[in-house]
DNA sequence: CATGGGGTATTC
DNA sequence: GAATACCC
């Protein structure tokens, strides 16, 4: 199903960027947010990029991490009646909200530092009204494309650029403003779509920076079980486009658990009671055979 | 005692 | 409304 066009946008190790934006002596310094500190130097739930490169993880007690990154800045949750309060982070989250509703009018809440954005319509609109002009890959500055992001160490700016370009050349054909007017007899009329995406939330991105002064990843795909995947692929501050024709290879190579809503029991059962590993495994299930193991929802 | 507070969805 | 599953 490739009707609809779905951006997944995370807000990069939110906390900490929240505690940066109140404390600008944090920035550009090893990070993390702890809620109490009593014990073992409280529990750390968030931990920002230069803490990350010292082995910093969310979870460990700050105790362990400062023993890993002695010049570790911990910074404690507000507690508000003996409990570790998250009202700060959840305003700021609002925040990020409201910049996203600016693009369009469907934006699903997913957590505090997650939204789901259906951007069909917004696509649709920015190409009748751009149509006859064409996306230069100068215009993806922080876009992947999977299946064109293939890096071998070194240069990961010049090979992101070149699978952008590559790609944007096989979805325009020849010179990116062929086969003009652009509309849904395009002969990769899904991947237009993905591109004009692309370019939108680049956009999007950039006013959730100048608005909120937060830092964000995305994934653009044609559903929301596929774009939180894509999202994770290339963090942080950037995002990454999942063609619909480069699922099946991607698949090939995923453990099952790594999907939304497989990373628990039924994930662990597929793998065990059905024998798949990845979800290349789980694609060449029938439904029939899942609806064997499971009630006809889940299957 | 020792990740935990908080969210959605489903089922009974 | 409680119990369960899954998520960040």
């Amino acid at each position: 199903m490739t009707d609809r066009v779905v951006v997944l946008l995370d807000m990069d190790c939110f906390y900490v960027q929240v505690e940066e934006r109140d404390n600008p002596h944090i920035k550009g310094v090893p990070a993390a947010v702890v809620q109490y500190n009593s014990w073992k130097g409280g529990g750390i739930i968030a931990v920002n990029y230069e803490a990350r490169a010292f082995g910093v993880k969310r979870g460990m007690r700050g105790d362990e991490a400062r023993g890993k990154c002695p010049d570790l800045q911990l910074v404690q949750v507000p507690v508000n009646r003996g409990k570790a309060d998250l009202t700060k982070y959840r305003d700021a989250g609002k925040e990020v909200i409201k910049v996203l509703c600016e693009f369009s009018d469907c934006v699903e809440r997913a957590s505090i530092d997650e939204a789901y954005i259906e951007l069909t319509q917004t696509v649709e609109d920015r190409i009748k009204k751009k149509n006859g002009t064409h996306i230069a890959t100068d215009m993806l500055k922080s876009s992947w494309v999977v299946g064109y992001d293939k890096t071998k160490d070194g240069d990961q700016q010049g090979v992101r650029e070149k699978g952008v370009h590559e790609w944007l050349n096989s979805v325009f054909e020849n010179g990116e403003d062929a086969a003009l007017p652009l509309d849904s007899n395009h002969p990769q009329w899904d991947n237009v779509r993905l591109a004009y995406a692309a370019l939108i939330c680049e956009d999007m991105r950039a006013a959730v920076l100048a608005q909120t002064g937060f830092k964000c990843s995305a994934g653009i795909t044609h559903n929301k079980m596929l774009s939180k995947l894509a999202c994770g692929l290339h963090k942080p501050n950037q995002q990454t486009v999942l063609p619909q024709d480069e699922v099946s290879q991607l698949w090939d190579g995923l453990p099952v658990g790594k999907v939304r809503h497989l990373g628990g029991k039924l994930g662990d059962s597929l793998t065990e009671e059905m024998g798949c590993n990845t979800m290349g495994d789980l694609a060449k299930l029938s439904l029939q055979q899942l609806i064997g193991r499971y009630d006809n929802k889940t299957a």
